[in-house]
Parts: C-alpha cells; sequence; structure tokens
DNA sequence: CTGTTAGCGCGTTCAT
DNA sequence: ATGAACGCGCTAACAG
C-alpha cells in the first residue's frame, strides 16, 4: 500500500490533476463543486502532497541549511533555537549539519546541500573557510556568520568581539583589578583571536602585561586554566575568558583550589549562555543574544531567498554589540570603586 | 548564471546524460577515456548533483526528520547532537521540527515531512500524541521516543521513567532521608506522570507520605517551588525533581534561602544533563544518556529505513535503564549510613 | 472553469 | 560500453 499521489486523487474525483493542484495551492478559480470532490478524494485516499516532487517542479524547498563546526554545549543549541522559532514562522524548514573540523569537510557538506535547500547560513570560525562556503554554493543565498570578515561584501552577521573583550577588561579594570588574565580560544579560530586582541589593546591601553593561558572553548580546558592560574605567585585579581564555558570551568577550579571570587578574582566570560546565570556566583559576561542573532540570520536569509533583488543588493555586514552583564561573579568588594550589580549596561561603539 | 545540470555536462563532454550519471553513482563499467572526458566537464561546469531530483528518482532523501516538542534547554540539545553525529555516520542528513505543542501542530509537522524524509523520529510525550503520528506517517518509518507507550508494538525507546524515580528515592532514603519531596513535570506529559508515580509508589513502599510540588520540567518552576518548600513548616530533608532544570532552580531558591544542600536537604535531578556537574553542590542525577540514545534512536531508524524487512520485523520497545550518579547534593552527611559518593549504581531492573 | 502537456533534474531499463 | 526514452510527483503554461 503505498502513499496516493496527486493522478490518484484526480482520477478518484473524476478531475485532472491540474484541478488537483489548483484546490491545493491556488487562488485560481474553482468551481464549489468540483473542489468538494477534490478535497473528498484527499480525504478518503489519505492523500498528503509529495514536497520532494514540488521542490522540484517549483525550485523552492522551503528548507534552509545551516552549517555548524560544532553542536556541543549551549551556544550552539540556543543558535538553533532561534532559527527554528524564525524559520517555522516563515514556513521553513532547518536542516542541520554540523562537526565540520576542516575545509573539506566543510566544502563537502556545502556540496550535499545542492537541491535540498533555498539557501545557506554558514558559521565558520577559521579563516577562509567563510569565504570558501560562499563560493562553493554557487547560485544559493549565503548568509555568513562570525566569519570575522567583516568587510567581505557578502550578507553577514558577526559579533563584535574585539569591543566586546575591550569592554570586559575595561569592566575589571573599572572595579580595581590590574593583574587581569585571559584564558583564549582555540588558535586559528576568529573569534577567539579577535577576542584576544580586543583583551590585549585594553590591557596595553591601560599600561597593564597581559598574562595569556590557551584554552579551546570547552570547559575542561577553563578548568586547566583555572588551576594553571590558581596556583601561579602572580596569582592574578581578574580573569576574562574568551566565553563562558571557559569561565565556568576556570570558576570551579578556582573555587576547588579555595580561591574566592569575587573577592580574590573577578571572573567575566562571553555569551551569556543560561548556565551563566545558574552557577554561583552568577558569571558575568557580554551578552550578545545567541537565539535572537539566530532568528534574525534566518530572517535575513529567508528574505534573500523570496526577493532575488535582496540577495544581490543585500551586501551588509550586521555588527552586534554585545552587552555587558554584570553578575556576582565581578560584584564589586571595594566599595570605593563599585559598579552596579545586576545592572546591563551598553557596550561601547569601537 | 544558473547551477549546471546533468545535461550540460553530458553535452559538454560529448556522452549522453547516462554516461555521467554512472560514473557519477554506478560501478557499472564505463571506459576510462570517457569517465576522464566527464571527470573534466564536471570540473569546468562546477556540476553538483541536484539532491532533490535524485530523491525524486531514486525515492530516496538520505533525510531523517526528528518532530520534538521544544528545544529549550541542555536536555534536547544533548539529543540532537547525538543524533547528529549517528546520521553524518550513516550518510543522513537530519531535518528538525520543534515547538509542537498541541496534536494539530504534530500532525501538521509531520504532514509537511512527505516527501522530504525517509523516516520519522518522533518525541511525543503526550498521549496518543504517538500513536497518532504513526498513523500519519502513512508507509514512512517511524521511531517512537519516550512516548510512554511500553506495548505499543510500534519501534519505539523509552525512558525507564518509573524506575529511575524509585531509584532516586531509595537513594534518599539509603542516606537517612526520609521527608522526601517531589517537583512533578506538566501534568499530561507521560514522563513527567511516570517520574511521579515511581516516587508515589516508592513513598508508599517505604510508609511514608509524598509531598508534592507541581513543576512544569522549566528552571523557574523549580526555583519557584524551591522557595515554597524552604519556608515550609515541614520542610523537607530530601528532594526528587522530575528533571535537572528544576532540581537546580530548587536548588538555587534553597540556597537563597539559606537552606544548606546537602546538609539540611539532599537533591536529586533526573536526566544528567552537562549543566548537573556543574552547578555547586553538583547534582546527583539519573543518567539516561541522552547523547547516546539519541544517537541510538537514529540509527534504529537507518536500519529501518535501508531494510524494509526490518521496519516490519522491527516492533521493539527498547527500555533505557536511567543510571544513579551520585554528587555532591546528596553526600552522606550522617557517617552511620554513608553512601560512596560520585560511585554510579546501576538502575535496579522493574 | 477545466484538461493536456511540457518540463523540473536525475536514475534506469532497454536496445544498440 | 553507450544512448534514447520513460518515470519519479508535481506545477504551470497553454488550449479549449
Amino acid at each position: 500500500m503505498k502513499a496516493a499521489t496527486i493522478r490518484d486523487v484526480a482520477r478518484h474525483a473524476q478531475v485532472s490533476v491540474a484541478s488537483v493542484s489548483r484546490v491545493l495551492n491556488s487562488a485560481d478559480a474553482v468551481t464549489e463543486a468540483t473542489r468538494l470532490r477534490v478535497m473528498q478524494a484527499i480525504e478518503t485516499l489519505r492523500y498528503v502532497p509529495h514536497s520532494g516532487a514540488r521542490s522540484l517542479s517549483t525550485s523552492k524547498t522551503q528548507t534552509v541549511g545551516v552549517i555548524l563546526p560544532d553542536l556541543y554545549g549551549e551556544f550552539f543549541s540556543e543558535l538553533i533555537r532561534g532559527m527554528d522559532v524564525a524559520a517555522r514562522r516563515a514556513g521553513y524548514h532547518l536542516i542541520v549539519s554540523s562537526s565540520h573540523g576542516d575545509t573539506e569537510e566543510v566544502s563537502s557538506a556545502i556540496r550535499s546541500m545542492r537541491g535540498r535547500v533555498d539557501g545557506l547560513i554558514v558559521l565558520s570560525p577559521h579563516i577562509d573557510a567563510a569565504n570558501l562556503a560562499a563560493n562553493l554554493a554557487g547560485s544559493l543565498p549565503v548568509l555568513l556568520m562570525n566569519s570575522g570578515a567583516v568587510d567581505s561584501g557578502r550578507p553577514s552577521i558577526i559579533v563584535d568581539n574585539r569591543g566586546g573583550a575591550v569592554t570586559a577588561v575595561e569592566h575589571l579594570l573599572s572595579i580595581g583589578r590590574r593583574r587581569i588574565a585571559h584564558i583564549a580560544g582555540p588558535a586559528g579560530n576568529l573569534e577567539a583571536e579577535a577576542r584576544l586582541a580586543g583583551y590585549l589593546e585594553a590591557m596595553a591601553q591601560a599600561g597593564l602585561p597581559p598574562m595569556v593561558v590557551q584554552g579551546d572553548f570547552m570547559q575542561a580546558s577553563g578548568h586547566a586554566a583555572g588551576v594553571n592560574l590558581a596556583t601561579r605567585a602572580d596569582r592574578p585579581d581578574g580573569l576574562f575568558a574568551a566565553n563562558d564555558m571557559m569561565a565556568v570551568g576556570a570558576l570551579l577550579a578556582l573555587q576547588d583550589a579555595g580561591v574566592r571570587c569575587p573577592e580574590d578574582i573577578a571572573v567575566v566570560g562571553f555569551d551569556d549562555i543560561p548556565l551563566a546565570a545558574f552557577i554561583r556566583p552568577s558569571l558575568t559576561t557580554l551578552r550578545s543574544g545567541v537565539a535572537e542573532t539566530g532568528a534574525r540570520a534566518l530572517e535575513r536569509l529567508v528574505a534573500m531567498v523570496d526577493d532575488p533583488r535582496a540577495a544581490v543588493s543585500d551586501t551588509a555586514c550586521e555588527i552586534v554589540r554585545p552587552e555587558l552583564v554584570v553578575r556576582q561573579s565581578s560584584t564589586a568588594t571595594n566599595p570605593s570603586q563599585s559598579t552596579p550589580a545586576r545592572t546591563p549596561a551598553s557596550a561601547p561603539a569601537h
């Protein structure tokens, strides 16, 4: 018992396939009589349109592909959640594809998307991967995220990582911290590098020596860095981690080592994943609105898909300025230099 | 400049489309000479097969759909991550569809999948939604998850929620707790109800009166429940929350109210989401291996898709027995009734 | 208002 | 070994 096709319905309703198609998705005038007969046939045959066939005919899949480097952690889940709500609002489906480490995998993933999606959202924090993606996509609309290529001339959304990092350091300075360390993200990752650059810039600006520990965005590396920092002779009194996961890892390591936060060391993360508000002390961080950004990305891509003109005219690189969210982990302990707790402050423009 | 089709390649290589198709995906003998010419043409034309057209022709999409009630929280992100790795390993794509509250939305979502996927994984914790899904899918293979229908005769994977709940309560009893409360999940949710049933059963077994506070699986409801419990005259000394998110919410509320954990109240959650290990005190919980279960689900579905015989013979309902993971939140404080910390114990079979 | 027909891009017999 | 032709299920011109 195979699924019924439009022809089965037509035969059963004693009409042509065109008429069936019309009652299904056309505003074209159709006699109420035939409309009823068709509906009746659809009902009894339990007919459901074959979207694959429809896609081939209309060359529209109502689906967008999302290429991700990874799927681990709350950052990505929030991102997908944001895209998902926007997608269902626009009547689109979402096909996710992750774990694309090297360039080769990314290109293969993109190729396999052809004829399957109407557009692509590509998250590629590695050099060239973004442009590569845009090229490989052929005529498919592509929206780049966090590609680091601010002036690529391609539709993209990027977070002001450098500016956010500067804000983080300035915040730590404002509560009297001077020995500020940084846990960096993985080398080669454009976002990690931009955050490192911002940190270095702000430290230099303040005339302070930088103190960088290597990490890889994962919680474990943050923990290792925390252990490292806790036992140093020149233990820092401030810490800016390149993302929240590492900040949390460091926080736990410091606490286990008996270092108090924020008294002994104030900690700032990046992303504002939900977890940041749950741990104790709650984590000061830079909120980039992950879910909202994901939704925004999908909306822009859909606009490009729906309107070919938008696809060519949209050459904008939208920049998301992260917002400082002060929580317990960096609450001022020195009354003379206090910062209002839990009051989000806008990040300065850069 | 539109994308090249197989015909363009054929013309450019001076061969028929059949030959092009052969070099692409057939082991059929093809002259090395023509093979080279075709490859050459593909290269210069930057030809990429149109998977939509291929799907229509082969009636195989190499894609599976995942229908979820929600996409919020680490539970679902872990689930998708597990499915994603299994999918890419099997050469399949993943199309996710969430936010399906009522039955109507679920049915609509399933309908829109026809002709787009080769099979469906449906997570529907509401009554009938599961069977509904299986019916609506027509001839599509469907794998049900956490449907609560143990004996539906349909391929499914369900967690032994009742058994896990019993284990949780028995654990609390084993460390000397007697006034054990439960934060329940949303009414109508089969998983929540099974966990509640297990709690009630274990309490009755121990001859203790139940104490249930209503929740909805979200962190906020756990927090509210925590506030409630903290101020009660008969404040409990043990707490079993229907999932980790609520357990964490309750934990924070209790701490803010000055109630110590585990000294004053021991807490146990359910799921073992990553967050459970990060908070302090770390959370004792029942691990169901969310990512692994997701991967397993996808593998079974793919088996059904690849082998029609499997699709009919596979009528098994795989049961996942959650494993107790003891962490700080329930570490025995009474030396005479200690439980080894951080040593996972197998859940008893039921 | 309705039916016929030609594609959409590709896989696949069936001849040659 | 290779090519011509048909079909997958549906939409959209074009006639009638």
